[in-house]
DNA sequence: CACTTGAGGTTCCCTCAAGGAACCCTGACT
DNA sequence: AGTCAGGGTTCCTTGAGGGAACCTCAAGTG
């Protein structure tokens, strides 16, 4: 697919792209996200080949995002998000808010999302970590950081 | 590229990525959002091929995330983000949180963001925007929504 | 013991998308 | 009329995704 190596350039949204980028990666961590965490389950769940399962689940392995480990004496094996693994679901509830809100239609959206700490059916906001205030596009600037090119 | 068509599924993840998933297109809203808004521009700065980023833009104006505009009496135009592009700007935001969590190494982060409302270099958080609580992986409980399969 | 079963892949072929270079079209400028 | 630049389009080659078939290992069954 991805024939241009995005991991190599000096930007954190490439090297992301790098990660999971490839069709199917936010799935298949949607998937293991919500306990879908075995190669037969995913197959069967996301209508994905399995040589491209295959691949994917290797990619994100070696990327640290998910660990692969043993549920069996006999060779069986699941995937489950390792801590950096964890925090990129953050970017999937980005995705799904953003998602609910342009392309749900009349329908609504799939899913509903209940928080643990308030009780409500709520969606994500972007907050600065600092002052708490919303962070959206505009309201940064830009700065060369230590690791620019 | 992706001959699963993500935009017919019941999952605001696989509708998303149908919009932005392909390579390129979250590097393309990124230029946009920074001004290189030109064809000529975006194809120097990313050094994609003429072909695809044609694809890309037209894909990206096809579902209302950038509008194409003419600049100029001669068949001159620029892209820009919709409302609905700019809100995908979150979306890059938190990848950028990520890619400078995990990936930037020793050499740190390529750039750096001040935010406007503290002054304070900083980086997104995700907060309930219900109840400003942190709003993350383990946080939500999934319930059906009214555009469930 | 041989036989079956199921998870977790691997191999194969086919099609189509990405890369890359060359070419084209249009309107302004000289 | 000739040149130039922006914004594409066309063409070919390579390689990734889809899909089906096949393989392997360990446990369970008779």
């Amino acid at each position: 697919m991805q024939r241009t190596d995005f991991g190599q350039m000096a930007c954190s949204i490439a090297r992301t792209l790098d990660v999971i980028g490839e069709p199917w990666s936010p799935l298949i961590l949607r998937d293991v996200n919500v306990g879908l965490t075995r190669f037969e389950q995913l197959q069967a769940d996301l209508g994905i080949s399995r040589k491209v399962l295959t691949e994917r689940l290797n990619h994100l392995v070696a990327h640290g995002v998910l660990e692969r480990r043993p549920y069996d004496r006999r060779p069986r094996f699941e995937y489950v998000l390792t801590e950096k693994g964890t925090e990129l679901v953050d970017l999937l509830m980005v995705m799904v808010g953003w998602g609910d809100r342009w392309l749900a239609g009349a329908a609504g959206p799939p899913v509903l999302y209940r928080h643990h700490a308030c009780g409500q059916v709520s969606h994500v906001e972007l907050r600065c970590a600092h002052c708490g205030q919303p962070m959206h596009a505009g309201d940064v600037d830009p700065l060369p950081g230590p690791g620019a090119a």
